[in-house]
DNA sequence: GGCAAGTGCGGGAACGTTCCCGCAGCGGGT
DNA sequence: ACCCGCTGCGGGAACGTTCCCGCACTTGCC
């Protein structure tokens, strides 16, 4: 079985069967006029033969390469989020037929354009912005989140969600917790994407309806542990009773502090005002249940939905400059 | 220059100039005989008119798919390892004129095989590898990590760290700073890939030869916090003073209970018999600075070397069965 | 019974590239 | 003077597929 289908061609097929490679073509490819009969011949001998389709033909004939782009942000290529969307999306381009390639920054001169029909940027920077472009040449991009930088004409539609609302619902969901002063610590201003942005936004908003002073905190996206305890510190001495993370992964750490200290004792540890532990919430959870309100991105049905609109842009059936809202959930501590 | 060069082909060019087809393919591929002058022509117009090669006609002609697969197991994908050398792997693929393409793990049945030379396969295991090999059919496939399955010989090539020496230069430096009995948290034993047994081997080994008694636990993936200090504790009862854990992401929660119970103050918590802290060590060292000693696998470049090794082999430049090691390193916390 | 429409299939051509071969011109060795 | 080899380039053919057109045959309808 193994090697005896290399190079296989509909030719050899039609061959096989005495028939001609126009009907084996489209008997394989669902379209054109062949006989039920004749069909079902066909795919008997191709799959006995061991036929795989030869894509570059197929491509060179057709017009499109089979293959769809991911831009992922080298910076913070550690967060899950980005993994798991990609494989979202790696899963949904494979449904339709295409290949997923991850498209690597490479140096902005000297890189060969890869062969594809459409590419799916996450979070894009106006920094690296210009390189993608260079790189995809004319094929249309789709942007999981929203860009506002310089050439934002090129993004075709976007899917991002709701961010402002998200928050609202974290620190609604914190409130009912008992949480009355929510703090929330965002990420360093010079590397915010605009989700992080919109959700500073929807923080502000929820805190001037609700009568509450804003307290709003900047961490590094791997602060040391020192770091990490003292925007814990700093956050109870600002008269909070809760903190909202938004980077992935800090929540996990920050929960372990918490736990060490109820579990060992402590005193003079970072504390809400009437003694109790600082609750914690986080705006991207990360995968397995952990004690904490949490926005869960559903990032895998994310990088799926960024496909789906991608490939309804090639067909046509996207309008250029579309808005898709994903809808991600928040969850509560089990 | 956007849209313009869409559809420009190598006649286009030799139109332009007045010469033939031939060549311009030569002068622009480098090899076959064209004068320096009509090269130098040739690039001058090509860029002019915007000209990209057609890749499919290309490897239609050629034989080639130029595009290799990247497998990662789908348990563990939110380890930035695994994101680290995907890219890294990504960046050597581009180089080598060749794209990198996710696979997503699709249903056995029912997917299409995507046109690829080669596959690389990170930490396979058993569960997964007939899957992956129906996927890629006959192309070769280059594994990381070793695979003792079955139908190993489909591997051509493999590239691992020699994770017993690595863990013994951990345990070294671990002495160094004053651990003595230096405990082992391992991965669960039901899904424990190839190089994590290393460890234990290589964790044993050195206990046999420093007549230290192993103390070798086991953990979740994503324990809850309070498993996570239930772990600590059990090392510190064993008579411990130190811990190895073997999976990514753990030593930076365990180390924030660690900083949470010195900066408040503890009694009964997680200590060495003599009263000091647990020592952290890790297997797998997170980006950014971290206050544990760890082994930086250097992600990249052990991408970057499979693909290298990938392309040996399809270059006939690398015997089929090859192994080579991949070079990693011990850093000491700042 | 002739004529239109429909069905099942075959024969090219085309997609853009690379590779093999051929053909001039030209220089140098015997 | 003849031949060989080298250089610079041109003319096909081929890669495997899809699409357009055409041909034979069947069916339905006036």
């Amino acid at each position: 079985m193994a090697g005896a289908g290399a190079g296989v061609t509909i030719i050899d097929i039609a061959d096989a069967l005495g028939i001609s490679k126009t009907a084996v073509s489209a008997a394989l490819h669902g379209s054109g006029r062949v006989s039920e009969a004749t069909r079902a011949r066909v795919l008997a001998q191709a799959s006995a033969m061991g036929y795989v389709s030869n894509r570059a033909a197929q491509r060179l004939r057709g017009g499109r390469h089979g293959a769809i782009g991911l831009s992922v942000p080298h910076d913070v290529r550690e967060l899950s989020f980005y993994m798991e969307l990609a494989f979202g999306a790696a899963d949904a381009a494979s449904e339709a037929g295409s290949d997923l390639l991850l498209l690597a920054d490479a140096a902005p001169g000297r890189a060969r354009r890869p062969s594809i029909d459409g590419a799916i940027v996450v979070d894009p920077t106006p920094s690296a912005f210009p390189c993608l472009l260079e790189r995809i040449g004319d094929a249309p991009l789709i942007s999981v989140g929203e860009y506002v930088g310089a050439e934002r004409e090129r993004v075709s539609a976007w899917i991002a969600a709701d961010h402002r609302s998200l928050i609202a619902e974290v620190l609604d969901a914190l409130a009912e917790e008992g949480a009355s002063a929510p703090a929330l610590v965002a990420l360093p201003a010079d590397r915010e994407p605009a989700w992080a942005h919109d959700v500073a936004e929807g923080y502000g908003a929820w805190c001037a309806e609700h009568r509450q002073r804003p307290v709003l905190m900047r961490s590094a996206l791997d602060p040391t542990e020192a770091e990490l305890i003292a925007t814990m510190r700093d956050a109870a001495a600002a008269g909070c009773d809760a903190i909202v993370w938004v980077a992935q992964g800090l929540v996990l750490r920050a929960i372990a502090v918490q736990s060490a200290r109820a579990e060992f004792g402590a005193s003079g540890a970072p504390e809400a005002p009437h003694g109790a532990r600082l609750l914690m919430a986080t705006m991207a959870a990360e995968p397995g249940a952990l004690g904490a309100t949490g926005v869960d991105l559903r990032a895998r049905e994310y990088g799926r939905s960024a496909v789906r609109l991608l490939f309804g842009v090639l067909d046509a059936k996207v309008a250029p400059g579309t808005h898709e809202v994903h809808e991600a959930r928040v969850i509560r501590p089990a």
